[in-house]
DNA sequence: GTGATTTTGTGACGAATGTCACAGGTCATT
DNA sequence: AATGACCTGTGACATTCGTCACAAAATCAC
């Protein structure tokens, strides 16, 4: 837990007392590639601190996947929808590589909160660092063309690229594989 | 405030306590039409409750207008990466109409979070809307095509389109104007 | 009401993208 | 070495989209 720790002190201010009430809403849990952390349908009950590899979350429409979202080392992956609302998740989070998370069990930690404010605090920083980055994503689409948003991820996300697949990362780009690999090619011409 | 006050028990418990805590953060303010909330280049220290009209978010890139967000009755307009973490504002905040708004201070707020937990809850509560939001809007673009998005528009947020020009609606459709029009033409004649 | 301004519609044309098809490459397993 | 699964590149072609230009319609200010 030392790399969630870290990341928590990253955060806020967290006591040790804080650390005690939250430690029993956490478990350490490992996943093998392909295996789901949510599927479509299910209420999304967890947030999912990824200590180690990555995984991805994606809609799965007329039997084509789309993918929303990576998740690497120090992410928290959830659906923040469905974790806020208890609504039913319309889209899955999968491991991409063996996996290792802390999961946070969302009563418990709703119980731990009410305890102390500091995990309230970080609760809802973890929050706003989440729609920080949607938000990011979100204002990719409306102000960069594809071949920019490439290369936005190449600047501030590099390791996106070094771990995920080309034919991956084109539906997270909103392009077709084929399209993407020829705007590589454009630019390495150029 | 009445309005206001609806809005804050529709998302959390709060009693007359916090309230009176509370309300040393806030200010009605009204904004004239084409009157900046927020200005690129400032940080972000209010969450901007609306009451009355409504307002956009837009970049502006070589003087070119890239409208992010619109923002009605019962929304909270911000810039969330700005509140957040101090950073200057990447984007523009403006009226749209003549608009009423309750200003929350960000110090002033802190401050009456430490003292009540009702209102670092319902902090996170607004984030969260907000995040739930952010990566609505997300997802559209990766999963649709412009004129699926602008059916999930007219089906899931009708008053946009009833209040917004469509010029302005395109490029937060991610579409230029002219485009627009003619998915519009399309769909009629089918 | 009238003129000015803004908004919307539309034609033309080039650029970008999606789709289908197939070839070659990489990698792990046997 | 052979196999199969997966990933990448590329050609062909149709579709969609952006851009420029201009006209029509709606809205606003006086």
């Amino acid at each position: 837990m030392n790399n969630l720790l870290k990341y928590i002190h990253s955060l806020t201010a967290f006591s040790d007392k804080s650390w005690k009430l939250l430690k029993p809403a956490l478990i350490r849990k490992e996943f093998k590639k392909n295996e789901f952390l949510l599927r479509e349908g299910q209420v999304c009950n967890s947030l999912f601190y990824i200590d180690e590899g990555y995984c991805k979350s994606y809609y799965e429409i007329d039997g084509v996947v789309k993918n929303i979202g990576f998740f690497f080392e120090n992410d928290i992956a959830t659906n923040i929808n469905s974790f806020g609302n208890g609504l039913k998740s319309e889209f899955n989070i999968i491991a991409c590589e063996p996996l290792t998370a802390v999961v946070f069990d969302k009563n418990k930690l709703f119980q731990a909160a009410k305890q102390a404010v500091e995990i309230e605090t970080l609760g809802r920083n973890c929050i706003r660092l989440f729609a920080s980055k949607q938000e990011e994503f979100s204002n990719l689409f409306k102000i960069y063309s594809a071949q920019e948003r490439l290369e936005y991820i190449e600047t501030k996300y590099p390791e996106i690229l070094q771990r995920v697949s080309l034919s991956q990362l084109a539906s997270f780009l909103g392009v077709s594989r084929e399209t993407l690999s020829r705007i590589r090619k454009r630019r390495t011409l150029s």
